[in-house]
Order: C-alpha cells, then structure tokens, then sequence
DNA sequence: AATGCCTATGTCAACGATGACATTGTACGC
DNA sequence: GCGTACAATGTCATCGTTGACATAGGCATT
C-alpha cells in the first residue's frame, strides 16, 4: 500500500481544498484563503493555486463553506406576486447582479400573510444571506419585524417619498411625475386625471402626490385634477394573481369613471403601465382615439407598453441599476452608505404624443 | 457545574436534531429520521419529535443536510433569456411546486455559449439538484451534453412534437392549432397566414407543421396559405433581450409582408401573443379593424394578450401543471414515468370573432 | 429454545471548508 | 543583537446532519 496520502474516494467526483493544496504545494488552509481573496498571500502561491484550482476545476463545495461559515452565499427575492409586467427585468437584474457577486438568486413567492403565519419557519427555512423586498411588500411593518427577529438582512425597493426605516433603494419617482406632467402641460393639456394604484403602497402615495402638486404648480385648476382609485389589493397570491389578470380591466374602469365627470380630464396618468394599457383599450373599445381625444401616460416602461397600439408614453425607472445596488447593499453592507434616489426617465411615446403617429 | 449535557453555546441561535432529541426523549438521529420522513419511526416518537421541533421553532440546518447528503434541495430554472410574456407564470409555477416539495428555486440566466464556455464552472457552481430547462435552450444538445457530464438531472419544457431525447414535459401543442384552425374556418376564413417563432426551436416547427397540416386537412387551398418568418434570434442574453423589445416590431413587419401578398391572408396566427401583438397593433396603425378586416390570434395566453384591445385569441398551455410535473421529475426521478402530453386550451377572444365586440 | 427476521432506535464518523490559534521567517528599530 | 511586528502559512477542531453499521427487543418459524 502506498503510505502518499492519496484523495480519498469521495462520494463526489468533485476536487477539495486539500487536494488543490497537495497540487500547488501548500495547505488546505492557504487555498481556502485563495477562494476568499483574503489578503498576505504571496504572489507566488497564488499563482500556482489558482493554477491548481483551474487544472483540477475545482469549484469550492457550497454546503461546506455554508456550514462552516453561516453564510449561504444566496440572496432572495421575496415578494408576494410575479406578475409580468416588470417583474423580468428585475429578475433579469438580480439574477445579473448575483452572478457578478458569485450569489445564487432564490425566488420565493410569498405573501404577507404567509410570513406572518409562519415567520419562523418560512423566513428561517428561506437560508438565505439577504433578502430584496419588492413594492406589495414594502409597507409591511410587520414582516420586517420579523426578519429583524430571525435575523435576515434586507433590502426594500421603493420610492423616494418613503419614509420608512430601513435599508431601502429608491427610485426618483416623483421627479418621472414632475417630467410628465411638464410634457402633458406643453402639449396643451389643462384638465387631468389620475389612476391611483394599490391603496397602501408608496409608490401609490408618491405618484398620486406628485402629479397633483406638479399639476398645481404648473397652474392647473384643482377643479380640473381628478383622481380614481382601484378598489383594494388583497396581497394573497391567488388573489393578487386574480387580480393581476384583472387590473387592466381595473384601468378600463377607472377610465370610465373619470370620463364620466362634468368636466372629464383629456390627459390621464395612470400609476402603472398595466393600468394604462386597461384604459387605453378601454378608450379604444368606446370609440375613443388615444392619443387625439385623450391622452394615456403609465409608469414602468415595461416592455408591453411599448408594443401596444399606441406605444405608452412611460416613465422608466432604472431597474437594472437599482438591482444591482439591492444586491451591493446585502452583499456588502448598507453602512453609511447615503441614499441615492435613481433617476427615472420620460419616455414620450404616441399614447401621449400626436406627433409620433399621424391619424391615418 | 451541570454534568447534564447542555446544549453547546452555539453561533446561530437556531436548535439542532441534537436539542429537539434530547427534549423529545430520542437521539438526533432519530429526529434526522422523522425530518426526512423515513418508514419505521413508532408513532408515539414520531408524534413527540414532531412537538419538540414545534416547540424549539426547529429548522433543519440546509447547508449540513446538503454537506452530508449531497444534495442540496434547490432547483434551477435554466433560461437564455427571462421574457414579461409567460415567465411570470412559469416562475410562478415553479416557486409553488418548488414550496410544495420543500426545495428552493434558484433562477440562473445563461446563454447556451456562455454554458457552453465554462461548463464546468457555472454547472458545478449551481449547485442544484436538477435544473429546468426553457425553450431557448431545448435544442442545445452540446449543453444537454454538458450538464450530462457533470451529472447534473434536467427536465425540459418541449412540444410534443419534439423528438428530442432525455426527459421532458411536453404540452400538446398541435392539438391546440387544429382547434384554433378550425375555429378560424368555421368564422369563414379561407386565406390564411402564419406568423412563425424564433428558428431553430422545436416549438417553431410544431405549431407552423400542425397549422399548414391543418388547414390542408380542413379544405384550405395550398396557395392560401401563407408563411412569414422572423429574423434568426441570436441567443445571447444581451441580444434577446434587445429582441425582447423588438419581437413585437418582428410581429408587424411580419403583418406588413403577408399584408403585400396578390391573396392578402383574412386570418393570421402568429408563433405567440408577443408576435400576435405586434401585428395587431401594426394593423391598427394601417387603420385595419381587427378582427374586422383581419383576424389575428396568439399562442400562450399571456395576461398581456388578454389586456389589450382587442382581446387576442389565444392558446392556453398549463404551465404551472407542467411546472408541477417538471419539478416532480426532478424531485422523484423520470424513471418509469410516460410521457403525458399536456392538453392546451383554445381561449377565443375579439381578436379574432366579431361577436365578442360590436363595432361602434 | 434456537434461529432468523424485522422494527425501532442508537453510536460514530464523516461530508469539505474555515475560525481560532500556532508557527515560521523576515525586516525593522533601537 | 534582541525584541517586536507583521507577513505567510500550517494545524486542528468544528459547523449540523446523515450514511454505515450496530443493537435491543418482539414475533414467527422450525
């Protein structure tokens, strides 16, 4: 037998520290400290462990590392419904931003209400490093209780206009608004209307206010500001689901009733892209021509608006940006970081704007 | 000091199989067994492990199950690229299904060159159980060879009509062509024109095949149907994506060139609801009434198809049931199991019968 | 009664990386 | 020339669970 420590025969075909170690002539220990960057390694041993590490393709056993050092090296997405309207893109940019910082991106979908019931066990079984926490979620004192309890770090995503405690990426929502409502101005535009989003979130608060005040600012009569709402969003998966299938419908709505005022608006804001697109086919079904005898501005930019006839006028938020700095604050920390509030961007389109398709 | 073996001060405040043992009478390897559901367990243990992981708010520790057994009780959803047209629903599904069996959903975008450039590295490194695999990638058999090689389980998302090998969940697409084919004939459509997908999928093939199939069935004159296709889909992430964006314009520019031919198509079904919206909102914009000059229909019953107006005609595939069966695969294994082909819904809407809306 | 078999449970070590701590070597200051 | 400091690396035990194997008791079979 022969007394060379040979690798023992492992379950996995896979390589070990040690035995990148043995390759490169130095410790277990020594390649560990490659794998996590940590600094006094010479020039040299690194050189010929990472040599190692590529002949062998050695790629560091994630439960081991998870074990020994209680990280999971996995952030998650919590949220309490996936609907299709800008959800891509941010999964798109989470799943990006982990990649880049060596994380695996975990989807949970889950309710408020199902992390009440069982915090301890969903929010502890998620094993997780981080958690980003999207708009349905945002006003959840509650949930963020309880993280705070088990221990979870987390990241919100909201407007700028949130007050709320806690690490938090902002977009410049109000600012979209004020662009907006500038851009509505100029095209003549006197009387408004808004098509408030989800009672209970920001952003609903934070669009709704800044269109008004921006309106007013601009001289607009508040006579001529209308705002309708949608009727409450119940945060359970099947009904948000429900809901997600309906909420153009709700748009379509909402147009009704504001163009059933007196003096009806012929400029209207809707909160997002999904209700505009309701109003706007709305609009359509009545007979109505959009942009000619109504204006319909949303929020998102998500693709979809852009493919509908006519392209909605939009305010974009940057959520690639904003992801990868979700995922930068969990990775590494939010201390003293300052608040940054990503700028959104207009983007006109013909749902607005006659210019962009003359009446055929 | 205490001879009675108390529980080590411990890092994480999280209770062990060792502590939820000792309060419920047994060894942790008796907790370890009713965790993981082993036979032989004698009820009245099993009901006292079961109160004491209640009452000490027991998580099982993820990273040691995984170091030990090696598994690591995630799942991944492999993609080329995450779209707004049925990933929500297809995240959806696996998110619930991934819940109901206790794994997490670990979401991994990546190109079939960029698996292909370092397959070891970013296969090994997921560090999954199995991984789903997403039409984009269905007909990548040097990556099906790859994850083969690294032993990693796959299930993929395929039409039936793909005779690819290794395990899949297939929706029978055809048969929802035919239906929609013959609810277009029975409207009293004759020329007919088909928008087709992306080349190279299997999904392409099987719905332009059944659609030429049946018409030529139902009576239609070969010369009457007619065949557009869109430009190559490269599939890097960054290419898609700005595709993603486009796909819609694929779909009018697609429109504009069956629009040109001596026998103009009545009816049109595109490869999907994003191409369908495309051309629909291209008609519109020709100042076309749809479905009153031209019928348009779709293909996965998108929330956004049933949004804009009008309504698209569409074909429902149940992704969240062939979700649930994919992660069924994976979890419990293929061995034995037919091959099931998922039934798909024809959902009818104005796009493509009068009926649904009277003009104004 | 001895044998075998099955059920229910326990003991022990090991999965692979890393925290805590130890050790060597080298440079620097006085 | 000796102490101190720090850089570079090694040793060892450990994270929490489970595979391999052992054991104790019960029942049936011969």
């Amino acid at each position: 037998m022969s007394s060379d420590p040979l690798p023992k025969a492992r379950r996995t075909g896979k390589a070990t520290v040690h035995d990148v170690g043995r390759l490169a002539g130095v410790s277990g220990r020594t390649v560990s400290r490659v794998i996590n960057g940590e600094p006094s390694i010479s020039p040299g041993t690194l050189e010929r462990v990472k040599a190692a590490m590529a002949t062998l393709e050695f790629e560091p056993n994630m439960a081991a590392r998870s074990l020994r050092s209680a990280r999971s090296f996995s952030l998650c997405l919590l949220t309490a419904h996936i609907s299709n309207f800008y959800y891509a893109e941010v999964i798109r940019g989470l799943s990006r931003a982990c990649s880049a910082r060596d994380r695996r991106l975990i989807i949970q979908e889950c309710s408020i209400q199902q992390a009440m019931r069982a915090p301890a066990g969903l929010l502890k079984s998620l094993n997780t490093d981080g958690c980003v926490l999207l708009p349905p979620l945002c006003d959840a004192a509650p949930l963020l209780d309880a993280l705070d309890d088990v221990g979870l770090s987390y990241v919100r995503i909201a407007p700028a206009a949130d007050p709320g405690r806690s690490p938090a990426v902002f977009s410049d929502d109000e600012a979209g608004v004020r662009d907006l409502v500038r851009h509505l101005w100029d095209l003549g535009h006197r009387r408004f209307g808004h098509i408030a989003g989800p009672p209970g979130h920001y952003a609903t608060l934070a669009r709704s206010r800044s269109f008004t005040a921006s309106l007013l600012e601009a001289g607009a009569e508040p006579a001529d500001i209308a705002e309708v709402g949608m009727r409450s969003v119940d945060d359970s998966p099947e009904e948000s689901r429900r809901l997600g299938r309906t909420l153009a419908y709700a748009g379509g709505l909402a147009l009704d009733s504001l163009l059933a005022r007196p003096r009806p608006p012929t400029a209207i804001f809707a909160f997002s892209d999904e209700l505009a697109i309701g109003a706007v086919a709305r609009a359509q079904h009545l007979g109505l021509s959009v942009p000619g005898d109504i204006a319909i501005a949303g929020f998102d930019d998500s693709d979809i608006g852009a493919m509908i006839h006519p392209a909605l006028t939009t305010i974009r938020p940057p959520l690639a940006k904003m992801m990868d700095e979700a995922v930068d604050r969990l990775v590494a920390g939010s201390a003293g970081r300052p608040i940054f509030r990503h700028p959104v961007e207009l983007r006109v389109g013909p749902s607005t704007d006659p210019r962009f398709h003359p009446e055929p």
